[in-house]
RNA sequence: GGGCGUUUAGCUCAGUCGGUAGAGCACCUGCCUUACAAGCAGGGGGUCGGCGGUUCGAGCCCGCCAGCGCCCACCA
């Protein structure tokens, strides 16, 4: 107990508090509870790629008033929180920040100092000396966003924190792969895949977005190899022409029926490629006939599949064009060929465009059009599509059994809001491929396999060596299989390492599991998995949603958790989504530093669950307004209160009851929402009931409460003022939580966010009417409305007030008849039953 | 192309039983009133996107249409 500040203030608060919450482990998990007691929260781990926006802020205070909700529930909160410092992002980070590129083939530098400032030129640095500039960078970024959450006052349990790329998610992302690999759901496959020339890597199908780019048809002269004419085939990406091995149409297209079986000439390259049928080609598009490339796009992957087509490679995973002029075609092909080698896409294309114009092989002028390309979702360059050998994860993408398990298991989660889930029904029923989990990055965690390399020096992929379960993590490049010397690394008779990291939703699909402690601490795992809650934005459900649930499916059978509740996006003030590249990225700190934690934290929780919500200014005013409104009110309410005890059998007086019971429906329906994950709708309620209750029954009773000491009307004053509040404070503790920490600590011991969350029962009096309350509220303010239209102080008397209403009303107005006259400073108050209900108010002579 | 959501005051949004449209901000008019002038009390302001239907009665239920946002889709 501290006492009531003179002058209350909100500075220093966040301060004070966070640091009194560490300091007494406010929100230390206790893990001595029946798994029933205990609530655990699934946290997203961030993405530490050093910019901290409005998003970053907005569903973690919501998740977070859920957890502090949950917490004064009585459950024991597993709160822990997560940092994605794994892959791509920090990569992409420490290129830019040091000015370095990865160079794998480069041996370890161990003078090896970052510039501090990128230089000119790039700096090639080994993949070690790589990995240790990316630990330094994630360090500071932690550091920043700890700084952050706190400030924000994130409950989370410190003590449990971890990171995608840390021991604990590398051991446990590789047991998972082990395990996969075992019971075959993790397989190996030499096959066409989505490839970013500029990351020079494969991208899983989770991680595409479309673009529309500008584009233009070509319609290209194919010559029937029987001399009788020419085809005209139309497609935007001429410059694939020599990887030409064949030409479709749709069986049921009677235009080019006589043509299946037959074969016809490529322009340029003067190829035989035959005319083939397949019921994937669309009549109505371009000239009804296509031809198939490897690979100009994830069709022509299906129809060389599907069709048993041969390869003609001609992109590297360099995105240029191979050396080598593909199979099949002619000597003036080669020729041709030979101008585009070693060519971006781009640049074959034009000089492709010309050749064919100089041979009179393109009909007409291209046709621009603008058409959706696919993108790697963090790249800038259209992906092309390679055949490289990947690991691959079963994921219902070819398993129609596996998928309608993984449809059920959607079902069978509860989803915040529950439209949410069509976007998981839809994305598995999209699904066309296994989850494709290798990436040739760096800043990742490794495949835990080698490969026997035999008498030629050649890798033997199907003779996997692996490491066991307890030596986990290993780093193949580093450490050995067992029964083999590190001499024998990369030498005939030896072993090689896979070269390749995991995916980082490998990873981060893996939190419950590595939060809960899955093998390493089955009593912690015990308590706490399957997990409560899975909190998590809209555009990753298709990724770290789904992906957890498929591991948990492959590990335990069944969800990862019973619940998720998915948060709308941030929009910037204009209602545009908030990007980088807009530059119109807000960031919470100056915010915090301008409103205050609670006020930002009040604009958060004021966007409804799942709703798009647009950073507001006004709001975060407001959220500052009601905490220093909650201050003043409680100092009041404390000051005038005395030592009265929070003791409901001593309210007598009919108003007091009646207020209670009023508040009890609103205990209960903040309860009912937030039990829903509804932290929106219970902050409205309890924010509503707040300002009422200040502006109405606190001046009703005000010169009640000042009365004197003893009077039983008096003490019933006092003890509902001060259950009024604890209550309220207690309701808006989750949403605020320092301004409640601070006034609690005014008048009681320990945290308000261990104290327990309000009780309606132990508010409905016996004999509240809360009609009392209603219409003492409503003939106050037809007084002050009086008095302000009028144009005089609040303060002035008023002669008379005659009431006109139903009997049931005016007994509730006898009831809070004397409040009513203080309050308002009546001398006379008249009332009279009548079916118009009114009320006049004369106001006294003005004397001075 | 399929789907989800959304459209209410100038702005941001509530409106959960189908029963005479609400809040905050902004604007205007007042008030130093013994918790709060970073305050308080009032006021004006609406064809609830459009059309049709169900109903005694529709912001709410049904159908169609439109705008906006998003998700999914084989994109030659």
């Amino acid at each position: 107990m501290a006492g009531i500040p003179d002058k209350p203030s909100l500075d220093g608060l966040e301060a004070r508090w966070s640091g009194f919450w560490e300091d007494h482990g406010t929100y230390r998990f206790d893990r001595g509870h029946e798994r029933s007691e205990i609530f655990s929260i699934d946290t997203p781990p961030p993405t530490v790629s050093g910019s901290l926006h409005m998003g970053s802020a907005f569903g973690y205070v919501q998740t977070d008033s859920i957890a502090r909700y949950q917490r004064m529930r009585g459950r024991h909160v597993f709160y822990p929180m997560g940092w994605d410092d794994n892959g791509l992002p920090t990569e992409r980070r420490v290129q830019n920040y040091f000015g370095v590129r990865c160079e794998p083939h480069l041996p370890y530098d161990p003078g090896f100092v970052a510039p501090e400032k990128p230089g000119k030129e790039t700096v090639s640095i080994s993949r070690p000396n790589f990995l240790e500039l990316c630990e330094r960078l994630v360090a500071e970024d932690e550091a920043a966003f700890e700084e952050l959450w706190r400030r924000l006052g994130l409950s989370v349990d410190w003590t449990l924190t971890y990171t995608t790329i840390g021991h604990s998610a590398r051991r446990t992302s590789q047991r998972a792969f082990l395990r996969n690999l075992a019971r075959g759901e993790a397989y190996q496959a030499d096959a066409p895949t989505l490839w970013d020339v500029d990351f020079r890597t494969a991208v899983a199908q989770a991680e595409l977005e479309d673009r529309e780019m500008p584009g233009a048809y070509h319609a290209l002269k194919f010559h029937k190899a029987d001399a009788s004419g020419d085809v005209l085939i139309d497609t935007t990406r001429p410059e694939l022409l020599a990887a030409c091995v064949a030409v479709v149409a749709h069986p049921d297209d009677a235009r080019f029926q006589p043509l299946f079986g037959s074969e016809v000439i490529t322009p340029l390259y003067g190829a035989r490629v035959p005319i083939v049928a397949h019921h994937l080609a669309d009549p109505e598009k371009g000239t009804g006939i296509a031809m198939i490339c490897t690979f100009g796009d994830t069709t022509d992957v299906v129809w060389w599949r599907e069709l048993q087509l041969p390869m003609r490679a001609v992109l590297g995973t360099d995105g240029r064009f191979k050396s080598d002029a593909p199979e099949g075609i002619t000597p003036d092909g080669e020729t041709a060929y030979a101008e585009i080698a070693g060519r971006t896409a781009k640049q074959a294309q034009k000089i492709v465009v010309e050749q064919l114009t100089a041979s009179g092989e393109l009909e007409g002028e291209p046709r621009p059009i603008t058409h959706p390309v696919k993108f790697f979702e963090k790249g800038e360059r259209p992906l092309e599509i390679v055949t490289s050998r990947q690991w691959y994860l079963r994921n219902g993408g070819r398993d129609a059994e596996l998928r309608a398990e993984l449809l059920a298991l959607g079902r069978e989660l509860h989803w915040s809001p529950s439209n949410m889930r069509v976007r998981y029904d839809s994305w598995l029923e999209g699904l066309n491929a296994d989850w494709l989990v290798s990436r040739q990055r760096y800043f990742g965690v490794p495949f835990p396999v080698w490969y026997r390399i035999d008498a030629d020096g050649n890798s033997i992929y199907d003779e996997l060596l692996v490491p066991q379960e307890t030596d986990l993590p290993v780093d193949p490049s580093t450490d050995c299989p067992a029964g083999f010397e590190p001499a024998q690394r990369d030498q005939p008779g030896g072993f090689t390492a896979d070269p390749d990291v995991m995916d980082t939703w490998a990873t981060s699909s893996l939190t419950p599991q590595i939060v809960t402690g899955w093998v390493d601490d089955p009593d912690l795992f015990a308590r706490t998995f399957p997990m409560d809650l899975r909190p998590q934005g809209p555009e990753i459900i298709r990724t770290w949603l789904f992906d957890t649930i498929v591991r948990a499916r492959l590990e335990h059978g069944g969800l990862p958790w019973t619940d998720t509740a998915i948060n709308g996006w941030v929009l910037d003030p204009d209602r545009k989504k908030m990007s980088k590249s807009r530059g119109n990225v807000v960031t919470p700190m100056p915010l915090v530093e301008e409103y205050g934690s609670d006020a930002l934290r009040y604009w958060a929780c004021n966007g409804r669950p799942g709703v798009d919500t647009a950073v507001d200014f006004g709001i975060m005013k407001v959220g500052r307004k009601l905490a220093i409104k909650v201050l003043n009110a409680s100092k009041f309410v404390l000051g005038v209160s005395g030592d009265a005890a929070e003791a409901v059998d001593e309210v007598a007086t009919d108003l007091d009851r009646s207020m209670l019971v009023a508040l009890a429906d609103v205990v209960d329906e903040a309860t009912r929402s937030f039990d829903s994950f509804d932290y929106a709708r219970s902050l409205e309620r309890t924010e509503r009931f707040f300002w009422s209750f200040c502006d109405d029954y606190v001046e009703l009773v005000k010169s009640r409460a000042y009365g004197v000491a003893g009077d039983a009307s008096v003490r019933s004053a006092a003890v509902s003022l001060r259950i009024a509040l604890s209550t309220l404070l207690r309701m808006f503790a989750p949403v605020m939580p320092y301004v409640s920490e601070e006034v609690w600590s005014w008048w009681r011991d320990g945290s308000i966010h261990r104290a327990e969350w309000p009780a309606a029962e132990a508010l409905r009096v016996r004999g509240g009417d809360p009609l009392v309350y209603q219409v003492a509220a409503e003939v106050l303010a037809e007084v002050r409305k009086v008095k302000s239209t009028s144009k005089v102080s609040l303060a002035s008397p008023v002669a008379r007030v005659l009431v006109v209403d139903t009997p049931a009303r005016l007994a509730a107005l006898e009831a809070a008849r004397a409040d009513v006259c203080d309050a308002g400073k009546v001398a006379k108050l008249e009332v009279e039953v009548g079916t118009v209900a009114s009320v006049q108010v004369e106001l006294a002579v003005n004397e001075s």
